[in-house]
RNA sequence: GGCCCCAUCGUCUAACGGUUAGGACACCAGGUUCUCAUCCUGGUAACAGGGGUUCGAUUCCCCUUGGGGCUACCA
């Protein structure tokens, strides 16, 4: 599931270099960008394994030489149909409702002919020759169980393109061998060209690793979800201000449960590595649905301390984006006063990005709102200028040493009293100038004293100018 | 079209022949509450259909239907 939410290059290089659990390397990428916790295995930047290269295009002689192998055994052949010829015979086929696929039109060549066209340089391509008379290749999937498929239902397909890059049919079971893959985990949608893969094993007379396929991810339409097609993908998501826990642990569980009864949800990638098991994979595609990885994201958010989540809204430069930082990067100030915003926001966040979305009261310097909006109900002027005029004459009374969160609450509380909606709806309206927000409680605490006397003070003017 | 895979609440899923078919998200209602959110309580909601096998099928087999995937010199 996390491949395909990933870059593609990404995903290839993590198939490559998988081995054993692939959903542990796999996820293991969320949290180590650029560096897979695999012995023998590459950084995207180093060079540190034992079976580089890992770069498809440092390995193309490799690819070369093994289908010049199969060519050489008989289980493979030049192929110089032209891209037109192609194009022409799919066509017809098509029109008469016959299945698609190569013709082998270039299966017998003669030699002499060959020889020319490759002296002449004329483009060609390998292409695989499906073995006459093979009958069914079954296999036995991890996940799926027996699978069987006619071989007389193949094609020969590409091997090496013309432009001497492998294609992934070549280059996967090349590169599996020679890196001693045990295990090859993939989507569902490799499922029909596996067969593919098996006669190539056979034909180099190669061990054949075991498989397994997983469900694929789906769009609320239940297609593939497909990162080509611009669909959801991890870097999305990161970048909307979700936590990488988060995303690992609602991806873990697509396609994936505990069984055994359990009704566990929140799993962490140590555990996921402790408990995954390929028997309680599910077969079938699962919908990615974005309202369960944002209850998701909220849980492991109320998890973190405000300073954690300061420090990853300033990693992942969520501050600038939103213009908080304007010069300074780490304004100490600004950290101070954002640590507060975040200790009274976190509880009603989805996502880091959020963190002030809702609450533009903490960053203006001005608020605007209409005076009507200040009376608690059916009270009257008076009954709301007196309640603004009380909670002037508390908070004076706080000394700048005592305006701490606890504190407030409670002395504002007190006054309040059981008459809470008369006092605090004004208060909260005159420091935030918003219908919903945080307690007034809360927004002082972030304010400050100075602040919050301005701003009810300004309030009180408000009526006075009526 | 051909081939392959799949099928439990709207969604993610539990169940490995005998359960009032469980949980989570979402949704709805109530509680907490100055608002919003959180939180707590409760509720609505599913075995695609038809045949078998069996004392007994959501569970095993077959068919139908439905959904998806593959069908490239993409992966």
């Amino acid at each position: 599931g996390a491949a395909q939410l990933m870059d593609e290059d990404l995903a290839a290089f993590v198939d490559v270099v998988d081995v054993g659990v692939v959903a542990v390397p796999l996820v293991r990428q969320l949290f180590h960008p650029g560096v897979l916790e695999i012995p023998g295995a590459e950084t995207q930047h180093g060079e540190k394994g034992a079976f580089g290269p890992y770069i498809q295009s440092e390995r193309l002689e490799t690819y070369r030489h093994y289908a010049l192998e199969l060519i050489e055994k008989g289980a493979a052949y030049y192929c110089f149909c032209t891209e037109e010829r192609l194009t022409r015979l799919r066509e017809e086929q098509t029109k008469e409702k016959r299945p698609t696929g190569y013709d082998g039109h270039c299966r017998a060549l003669d030699e002499e002919l060959i020889k020319n066209n490759l002296e002449k340089r004329t483009p060609f391509v390998i292409r695989f020759k499906i073995p006459e008379g093979r009958g069914t290749i079954t296999f036995t999937d991890e996940i799926r169980g027996k699978v069987a498929i006619e071989a007389s239902a193949l094609d020969d397909h590409v091997l090496l393109k013309s432009d001497g890059y492998p294609t992934y049919h070549l280059a996967s079971v090349v590169d599996d061998h020679l890196m001693e893959i045990s295990h090859v985990v993939r989507g569902e949608d490799w499922l029909p060209s596996t067969p593919k893969h098996i006669l190539l094993y056979e034909a180099f007379g190669w061990t054949i690793p075991l498989y397994a396929h997983l469900p694929l991810i789906l769009n609320e339409d239940k297609t593939k979800l497909s990162k080509r097609k611009g669909d959801k993908s991890i870097d999305g998501f990161l970048e909307r201000g979700y936590l990488k826990e988060a995303i690992l642990n609602f991806v873990a569980l697509l396609g994936w449960n505990p069984g055994k009864g359990s009704t566990e949800e929140f799993f962490t990638l140590d555990e996921l590595t402790q408990v995954f098991d390929f028997s309680q994979v599910n077969k079938s595609g699962a919908v990615f649905d974005s309202k369960k990885l944002d209850w998701m994201n909220h849980h492991y958010i109320m998890k973190k301390t405000p300073q954690e989540l300061l420090s990853l809204l300033q990693e992942g430069k969520f501050l600038e984006e939103k213009g908080y930082y304007q010069e300074a990067p780490a304004d100490r100030k600004l950290d101070a006063f954002l640590l507060k915003v975040i200790a009274v926001e976190q509880e009603r966040l989805t996502t880091l990005f959020e963190v002030g979305e809702n609450t533009p009261f903490f960053f203006k310097e001005t608020l605007s709102y209409p005076v009507a909006l200040l009376a608690w109900k059916e009270n009257s002027q008076e009954q709301t200028k007196e309640a603004l005029a009380k909670a002037i004459e508390i908070l004076e009374k706080v000394g700048e040493g005592e305006w701490a969160r606890e504190n407030l609450a409670k002395t504002l509380l007190e006054m309040a009293g059981d008459k809470k909606g008369d006092f605090l709806w004004p208060l909260r309206v005159a420091l935030t100038g918003a219908e919903c927000s945080p307690s007034p409680m809360d927004v002082a605490w972030v304010l400050g004293k100075a602040t919050s006397l301005k701003r009810i003070q300004r309030a009180l003017s408000l009526f006075e100018a009526l």
